[in-house]
DNA sequence: CGCTCTTAGTAAGGGAACTTAACTTAAGCA
DNA sequence: TGCTTAAGTTAAGTTCCCTTACTAAGAGCG
């Protein structure tokens, strides 16, 4: 038999159904303020329950009165919103080249944020260098420290809660070192999670960006290396083992024996630039611009790096049938070279052609995700601490 | 801002928190029988409570009494279980060659069944043979037809609900005609829910078979054609629109033009046999009898067969990374000749390996896992519709 | 046989949270 | 100032859950 669910829910008591009211309430109200009245008839619930959640709500700082409306005719309706400042949230990035760590409020408004050249050798002064920008961005803001209440790490690799430390960060040294981010738990003082850099990236387009409002999504990160991150019905997809979205390892090709992540990622940009006769220092960047400026060589690498990436979304779409693709990472910036080419190759590969777009937060995206799933997170735990 | 599920859920009055204990008790009660002291001690609530919500679980006829139990010292208890007579649903696999059509109740047991072999040559006569075969099932059992309440067809291609027709359905002609199933559902008298077939399979698999318990797997269905199911956190994956596990359309070979589908089904082992020398009426079923008895040509057939699902299956962990891929369709009887080449082969392509696995349910996965589709529905419908 | 121990199940009382219905408050307008 | 209309509150009543205390029933034992 089918089983499965066999795990009993949580009993409802009376308790629960006021909570539960209330946090429906509280969610209603993040769309736009209303008023008791307006809420009653949205809901479904009667005016005096109405009343006295929004006034368990307010007493306990999670709801403030905001403004008034005076209908057409009639009394003035007091409107209520969401308290953005019930609560804090810290995003963090841990790229190659830029730590960067944001402070949001419960509205994912960020209040204050620090982008810093990651210049660490080990992993262990990393790990100094990220609580103390963490601790330099709160001391920055008006925020109390104690309003901090959750904080989202984004790395690459796999994070692996069972032995609490990072796998295949293939190019961080020392990263996977166990104890690692519990010191920064400690040292923080906030509970911390952490999370594949590009899930979060596609977490972060989804809040902020060009994902918004897509039921299935996923985000391509080109850069180093070559990773993908899934947001399914709002929510990061991590398949069982924590490696969905591992496209680096998709086959390629079966003459050579590289890998897909060599054959798309920056280098890759820059080694076929070479190949057609580029010369002098390149980078992907540099190659972009060539490309941009016209010089064939460059259009020649940049070409087939969009038709290698139709290949990967083509893959990608069998599989899950995203709604959209957004094209970032280090390589996002010059997406739009890439757009054309990737959808034309698209067209003779597959009849399955999800949109694709290139990402609207940059470099950003990874910061924002984390944002957005910290702030998630404390909205959950700020609720749930209520008095 | 994020906003996304911004749709306010229904206020939680009291007829509800009633309507979700009794709830919570009944599926507690689909796991084992248990008294209603037993059951106050596993699910928190308190014995008057549970005795209350037992009552009227009973004088709906959901619920009935299930023996007793002499526990070490004390009182009887008397044990409680789901009453599986309480509603049945037909489970419907339109196949190329067979229409299959079971009849089960709310445990899942089947109490009729009938396969037909599959000799319409119009959609409308496959239609009118579904709706005679699922009346003889009725017929044929003890079930009154009023009881039944739910049923789930599956078919090949797509279903679209909003223009209400299968789109994809490329091996059978008419069978995307509009109206078809409208039809189907009016002259059988039961609300019809359509779904792919390779989704249902891998639902079957699921609820009955060797993906039971699994969070996330696929069902790797090779027959005519190339599809695959996907059950994540026990229910299907469809993608955004339907097209998730289209794996026929995955990027095989830039040397050659065929599609994988071509590469990887049942006619593509007759053709590589031939090609290594096999000769006279071949099927895949003889080529894979003839590689069990050690047929060199044959031999060879089976192993290609198996590094091309190999390449398969590792694309596939690329993406999704699923705990277990499980094979089957027409192919599936011989899965176990598969196993060991898949499993070495993904040695070699990639280091994500997630288990492979032999369909357990073989032909039957289609309509076992409509019956556990429909069957679900008509739990949902049972409960709801209650007294 | 009846006493005691133990567990199952019920009855009665009380409290929490919701609803309905009626009332009060406040704004605009004649 | 009084009317109309909508917002918001008060009061009464209902539902459903919990706690406490009781009764019911089986088993071992003197």
């Amino acid at each position: 038999m089918t089983s499965s669910e066999s795990g009993v829910d949580q009993p409802w008591n009376q308790q629960r159904l006021r909570s539960s009211n209330e946090r429906m309430l509280l969610e209603r109200l993040r769309a736009t303020p209303a008023s008791r009245a307006q809420l009653a008839r949205e809901t479904g619930l009667s005016k005096p329950t109405v009343s006295s959640a929004l006034a368990s709500l307010e007493a306990a700082g999670l709801v403030r009165e905001a403004g008034h409306h005076t209908p057409e005719r009639g009394r003035a309706a007091v409107l209520y919103a969401p308290d953005p400042s019930a609560g804090y949230a810290l995003g963090i990035d841990i790229g190659r080249a830029w730590l960067r760590v944001a402070l949001a409020d419960l509205d994912g408004t960020v209040v204050a944020r620090k982008d810093v050249r990651n210049r660490a050798r080990t992993s262990g002064a990393m790990a100094d260098l990220v609580v103390a920008t963490a601790h330099q961005v709160v001391a920055g803001s008006d925020v109390v420290p104690a309003d901090v209440v959750h904080a989202v790490v984004g790395t690459p690799g796999v994070y692996d809660p069972a032995v609490r430390r990072v796998r295949y960060a293939l190019h961080l040294p020392g990263w996977g070192r166990a104890g690692l981010f519990d010191r920064m738990r400690e040292e923080l003082g906030v509970p911390l999670a952490v999370h594949n850099d590009a899930n979060l990236a596609a977490v972060g387009e989804h809040a902020f960006g060009v994902g918004a409002g897509s039921r299935l999504f996923v985000y391509v990160m080109i850069g180093t290396g070559l990773g993908m991150g899934i947001v399914a019905d709002g929510r990061p997809f991590t398949g069982a083992s924590g490696a969905a979205g591992e496209i680096g390892f998709l086959p390629w090709n079966d003459r050579a024996p590289d890998t897909l992540e060599d054959a798309v990622s920056a280098e890759a940009v820059v080694r076929t630039a070479r190949a057609l006769g580029m010369t002098g220092t390149l980078t992907a960047k540099s190659v972009f611009e060539a490309a941009r400026a016209g010089e064939a060589a460059a259009v020649g690498a940049v070409r087939q790096e969009g038709e290698r990436l139709a290949h990967t979304v083509s893959a990608v779409a069998a599989v899950l049938d995203p709604e959209l693709v957004v094209l970032g990472g280090g390589v996002g910036h010059s997406a739009d070279l890439l757009l054309q080419t990737v959808r034309d190759t698209l067209r003779r590969l597959t009849p399955l052609r999800p949109k694709v777009a290139a990402s609207a937060l940059g470099e950003d995206a990874v910061l924002l995700g984390a944002v957005a799933t910290a702030m998630g997170r404390a909205r959950d735990v700020v609720f749930a601490q209520r008095a």
